[in-house]
DNA sequence: TACTCATTTGCACAAATATGCAAATATATA
DNA sequence: TATATATTTGCATATTTGTGCAAATGAGTA
């Protein structure tokens, strides 16, 4: 539970603030079994290297999780961890700290 | 109570997610009453060109007002607009919308 | 080992972005 | 009106970012 300062939180909320990388995870978010770079690339219309360079940044930012199974790389959600980073900056402007 | 679409939440975190925007967030979330842009200034160190547009940024995505009386230009945190949209993106990935 | 498929990386490039300075603008006050 | 102060805008520029293509890598399978 480490708190954030404002560059790291700068960093997680840029990475959200890309159209396709928030199509990346509203698509992560709705298939709640993991998915591999190939399906998700079908939800933004981009090459498959920009997939990949997306979530590498989503997955830096802890958005997602990668799980490596043998030739699989799957993604999932770090559902609890964006929405406690979100809920925490909530909190925080709205306490004024 | 609009909902936004991908492109307006990502505009929305886009523009918290640049260091001296949200420097100049927690700064508004500090000192509560409205501050003017020179004020502002102090808290990241660029020119006062800068700030000015940093904070029509922040005032296009709903993150600040501006209040203008006679000369003075102060700004406010929307707090409440800030929180909500938080929270709602939050409450979205939660569950899995 | 050779082949296949998924993913990443190197490179190039266009577009977006953050920035500073100087000039323009707006608005109060002498 | 002239002046002072605050803010915005026009321009130039350096940096960052998103992107595609081709090549490299990794890991299973024939």
């Amino acid at each position: 539970m480490k708190d954030l300062n404002i560059q790291e939180q700068a960093d997680f909320l840029k990475a959200l603030g890309e159209f396709n990388r928030l199509s990346l995870v509203y698509k992560l978010c709705q298939c709640n079994t993991p998915q591999n770079a190939m399906c998700l690339c079908e939800c933004c219309n981009v090459d498959a290297s920009v997939v990949s360079r997306h979530l590498k940044i989503l997955a830096q930012e802890g958005v997602i999780k990668l799980e490596k199974k043998g030739r699989e790389r799957t993604y999932t959600l770090d559902r609890e961890n964006v929405v406690k980073t979100l809920r925490e900056l909530a909190d925080q402007i709205e306490n004024n700290l």
